[in-house]
DNA sequence: CTGCATCCCTTTCGATACTG
DNA sequence: CAGTATCGAAAGGGATGCAG
């Protein structure tokens, strides 16, 4: 019963020490890397903050999620919508009726995190140009 | 020469579009699917993440910053800062010594991105218990 | 409608060995 | 020291089919 829906963000795979070794300055960025990558992970997750953005604007059914996608597989979908449940960013309501509905909404959590996740798209938005500049500027030096 | 250092974060893979089909509502969320995703995939790399981290109090050679992160290889370092400097993000600069020097340092537009990156942290901190505790319970229902 | 299972391809990443 | 080349293992992720 383990074969599909674990591969997703189970946990941390092999969090790495930053502070490693006997030299453990008490340096101030340190904090609690394994925390932060861990929700750094979800954040990285392209389909993780696809739906919790499209969560902003209250609870969405499952195909409705996946049709404001678009591009997304059901699979990874649900195995998304999972790994936000697993960590207690959306909430899953499951409505018995026939056909069955089920409605996914953010948490409070969830909505705090929208917060940072937000400030960090905009941003890219804002210095999405330099950073392509720069790109073209790399690519052309590094193969014209 | 197209075998190690190009799977990193090349561009965006199949960046979907949030808003496809006909139904194309102004939604105030959808602003720049596609770049707000490429740096989100950055900063959702942990190697990345760390590397502006410990770029934070000043100019790493490559070494000292593989010592730091201990757990990265140095394909992955190489890698990550490669990304970074492809994405203006980091500086490189070679002193032609004997033996070879190489700094890095994050640039302006590294530093400005530290600012949300570090509020995410931050947040990540704070709530880390809860989603711990989220995690626990989900887990326990869901095999215990 | 919601969602789990299987197959299978692609990308990612670590270990290792080799240059300047 | 600072990379680069190659290989093999593992994870990510799509397509399809089936079940409640």
């Amino acid at each position: 019963m383990d074969t599909l829906l674990k591969p997703a963000h189970t946990d941390l795979p092999a969090s790495p020490r930053l502070d490693a070794g006997p030299d453990q300055r008490p340096d101030p960025n340190h904090a609690d890397c394994r925390g932060v990558a861990s929700v750094l992970s979800r954040v990285g997750d392209k389909w993780s903050v696809f739906v919790i953005m499209m969560l902003s604007d209250g609870p969405k059914r499952f195909n409705e999620l996946k049709r404001m996608i678009n591009g997304i597989s059901q699979r990874m979908l649900t195995l998304t919508l999972r790994g936000l449940e697993r960590d207690g960013l959306v909430t899953r309501t499951i409505f018995p009726t026939i056909p069955p509905r089920v409605d996914y909404e953010l948490t409070d959590l969830g909505r705090g995190l929208q917060q940072p996740v937000k400030a960090l798209g905009e941003w890219a938005i804002e210095h999405l140009s330099q950073i392509e500049a720069a790109r073209t500027r790399f690519d052309a030096r590094n193969e014209g």
